[in-house]
DNA sequence: TTCGTGGATATACGGTGTATATGCACGGCG
DNA sequence: CGCCGTGCATATACACCGTATATCCACGAA
């Protein structure tokens, strides 16, 4: 059986396994990831698994890795914005796109950093703040600025992601919009949330994201 | 044995439950969290919980119901502040509060925020953007601001809890501070970020996120 | 050609969520 | 008082999970 719908293709790699692994989470969801399952996607037995990761944490870890890694690929193959505040600009918009690409990959980063202390995260992940902090301190920000702002940045961005992203059809394939939200469910005593819900039924979008980075920059007077 | 050290005391109730989820997950971690550690916990076997929450997946939402529940009791404990802008910063310092007493909560609300849709999420969580909604709309805000408002409101609040609690510290109980950052793991390719880790060890505060706050209130002009 | 090495497999163990069937204590009614 | 039905707790069982361990085998170097 040299030839199978998957797999089959020489040995197995750190890379495959990742890339394998962020396919199955984006299609089926964090649930649908097991050790298990994802050998079966590659074609090999579970534990061949193991001489690539060194647990499903580690796999875990490779997929947050992953989409750091292609934000900064994103924003090494363009040009850098002239600005400070427009380079700002780039780099929040570039991890917002890269994080709607891999919803389910989101909560993950919350985890990640929540869990893993900075000095061990992975490289990839790292570039982010080093990034952003050389940035700012070459623009002249004294320390205690560029710290605070990165975190604001930092904050905005994955709580905009989230925000953003955030589940509210409720029924996709109703043609009432009031039905699609799941409006009848909502107990009576939400008025406002109630009367707003349809509004909120369409994103900020990009838009509102820069306007809420741009507020806040100013207020850590990022040049 | 009618006494244990556990439980023992009457039926179980679904409010006995949560509490000893919550208990569970803030002394040992998410990871910690099985149907049948939690029903040890309780003195009752895994089964008897299923009465009571039909999934664990209904338990971990219950336990972000519970983090909701508890800002809105210390919100409706204490008196609305005097105007929209005071009133936002004591929801927001509330909530943020409240996350941090619970830090291994966090996660879900991103996982749960992104996977269940708005109308079927519990009553405790909706009583938010219904509060802050209503706050805004009876300021004479537009429905559209109002919107943005909130999800920018909810958004900062959200993201600057992650970051503010997120792990920065390597080895704690190690005297040197450079060892406990674990910089001498930071590749030497992060000169930015190394230079200025000393300065992220310690968090932002209730400052950094009241003027993240105002800055974002002052862009969607909330009064 | 032989051998060592490193990746893939085979097997096994304890733990997980939960469907199903059984046991049982309690309150309402004769 | 005695009966029974109802609903909660238990017991058992199943498929699946992460992973430790031992085995096997294909390959490149000597």
């Amino acid at each position: 059986m040299s030839d199978g719908t998957e797999s089959a293709r020489g040995r197995l790699t750190r890379e495959r396994v990742l890339q394998a692994a962020l396919e199955l989470v984006d299609a089926e969801g964090l649930d649908a990831l097991s050790m298990r399952r994802l050998a079966a996607d590659l074609g090999v037995e579970a534990m061949a698994l193991y001489h690539h990761a060194d647990s499903k944490g580690g796999v875990l870890d490779g997929l947050v890795e992953m989409i750091f890694v292609e934000a900064h690929r994103r924003l090494d193959e363009g040009r850098p914005a002239r600005t400070v505040r427009a380079e700002l600009h780039r780099i929040g918009r570039t991890l917002l796109d890269v994080a709607s690409s891999h919803p389910h990959v989101l909560p993950l980063v919350t985890t990640r950093l929540l869990a893993v202390p900075l000095a061990r995260r992975p490289a990839a992940v790292l570039r982010l703040p080093d990034r952003v902090l050389g940035l700012l301190t070459e623009a002249g920000v004294d320390r205690r600025s560029a710290v605070g702002a990165y975190r604001a940045f930092s904050g905005w961005v994955l709580g905009y992601a989230v925000v953003d992203l955030r589940a509210v059809v409720d029924a996709p394939d109703d043609p009432e919009p009031a039905i699609r939200l799941g409006l009848h469910r909502l107990r009576t005593d939400f008025p406002y949330l109630r009367a707003l819900a349809p509004t909120m039924a369409t994103g900020g979008g990009e838009h509102e994201f820069v306007r809420g980075l741009d507020a806040l920059m100013d207020a850590w007077q990022v040049p």
